[in-house]
DNA sequence: CATGAATGAGTGTTCATTCAT
DNA sequence: GATGAATGAACACTCATTCAT
């Protein structure tokens, strides 16, 4: 269908790219074959490959729309007056979706991408632009949240910002191997550390 | 009767799960073939099938391996009197073992690992063992300090076993993504939170 | 009634086959793809298939091409009036366009033309009648010139008549293979052999 | 079939060589698929990857061995006292063997190794060495022929050198194309090519 | 027990060709 | 006539696994 109209390749684009990751969160990156995508997407292989250029295209870009959804997400919750309180709704998003039942795939997603970045460097620079931007804009917020005096100072803000990452990312994975995590008892327990900033250290 | 001493086979096993943990760790499970286990462990693939039924068997015998390694670092580390103490050097020795340059290795296992449990009921059983166990050992001390007054008492015991895991699994990830990660950092903030525990939250 | 003008369409054909020779020249036949004639020829495929209906027609319409402008060129200059005159400088031309650096495209269809020739009935007949028609007028020729005692006549003129071919199609294979294949001193033993004709042979 | 005898591992190649010959005569290079020659083989894709690494190296060690009979033929036809003689028996055995009935096999790999060699840079080496050798040879012999005047000097050795392949090149081509070609009078013109070689040209 | 050549189903990818617009 | 996205059969190649020796 040549002449087609601008968007049809974007809504084609986006067609093939939800097959793929429907079948990379079923059955994994490596068992996913290309021929349950094109099955999946209604296509044929040659279809596809006007679109991506081979299989680890593919997953690049599954990887790559997945963190600029976070980033956009990000940016999007974190606008609260107060740190604590912004810290506290990012926090609240991120577990909302992903830990939430209904956040099975991109967890599944998720896993396969941070295992896939060890090998791959393209996924690497991907994973590491969907960890940053947000990593650098928490440590803003906590250190300017410090200096008003609202947050202890005696940890680094980068150190907090790469702990609240942590507990996300490991909840995460807690969720993938275990479907009945308390979710809520999460959320208690990331609110409480977020909680503890606000008082000096014991030690 | 064997034919052969119990030792050479548990030597010959021994030296295929050595190659293989080598392979994976360098290729991912699913780059390396089985040509590449037999290369490194200079054996033939005759010999590497008659301890190792499929290649599935030998990630699994990889994951059991690494399980049973940290349960039983778990229990050796757990036995100090205080609990928070006790705590404490349970964080410090995974710390230490798994974000230290020397723990590259057994980080790339571990995130393959944690993947292929999504797929593979197997290694999922075996992740869950890895994880139960000490989990469950993390959540009695933390429940018998709280009855000792040791420990506030406001969160669940299982929630902050499973906080502490979370930021463990996911201070190791971020090591994965960026080696020159401040590792001190992270048992700082590590240690701040365990100290939190001691004190009521604010909210 | 035509929609477009006659020359329209002949200009179209050229500018495809024209594209078609310089990627064929440079990639073969089969490494070249039907997208890269496009490309080349800044056309789209249904265009292209407006003129060509498969590659193998564009093969032989270049093949064809290339043994019309050999037979017209082999008339051109067969003019002369002393035969051993129109010999030498059919030679010459032969030798000239062929051998000459500037003749690298063609030599490199010619080439895959006669190689092709063993697989494909078309491209054979392309190649027969490139070669049949200038055959039977040079063999004319000697024996005209035989007959008329200005060649000597133990050799069949048939023969002669191939040997001259030959040793053109077979320089022309050397210089393929050597660039730097001396062109000068091949002409002079074309040269020579023609002369050796005028003079019974030794033997 | 582990612990094979040395000569085990020869045979199983030269089945492959001569079951991918077989195809790539019938049906060419390109036409050729790797199906045709396992089946031609019989053989697994597996077995004859053992062998060769990729179609191209097959291919390539078509071509190597083709030349290597070929200087292994010319060493030993060219040993005749009279340099003449020599010469003549060396494209006897040429011509006998590639442009006899039975050398079909021989031409149709012939050609296409030489159209291959123009995109293939190993089989243009290949090429070259089948080619230069005999050349340098035939090159030395003619000579010093001519030194010890049994040769006219008025022509470069390399190139009465290079028209003796050119001619057995071109009517190989000529045969390919006409299995009616008349093989004796192609001899008979070669012949007296050699023969013209000792007497003075007449320009 | 060990060997390693053989198996063959399965994989990612290509590309000549078509046809709705 | 021209466009170019879609087709899908076909291809080269891989690799976990087997088994005769």
């Amino acid at each position: 269908m040549p002449r087609v109209k601008p968007e049809y390749k974007a809504e084609r684009r986006a067609q093939i790219i939800d097959a793929a990751r429907t079948c990379f969160a079923r059955d994994g990156f490596h068992r996913t074959t290309l021929q349950d995508v094109f099955a999946e997407a209604g296509l044929s292989a040659g279809a596809v490959y006007n679109y991506f250029q081979s299989k680890d295209e593919l997953i690049l870009a599954i990887a790559d729309e997945r963190h600029a959804q976070e980033t956009a997400a990000f940016s999007q919750h974190g606008g609260a007056q107060d740190p604590i309180e912004a810290l506290s709704q990012i926090g609240a998003h991120f577990i909302d979706t992903y830990l939430a039942p209904s956040g099975a795939e991109k967890r599944r997603i998720a896993v396969q991408t941070w295992s896939e970045a060890m090998l791959n460097p393209a996924i690497l620079a991907s994973v590491r632009e969907g960890i940053d931007k947000p990593l650098r804009e928490t440590t803003a917020l906590i250190r300017s949240a410090q200096k008003s005096g609202r947050l202890q100072s005696g940890l680094e803000p980068e150190g907090i910002a790469r702990a609240l990452a942590a507990l996300f990312h490991g909840f995460l994975l807690q969720k993938l191997w275990d479907p009945k995590l308390d979710v809520a008892a999460c959320r208690r327990v990331f609110e409480h550390f977020i909680a503890s900033l606000s008082t000096p250290s014991k030690r």
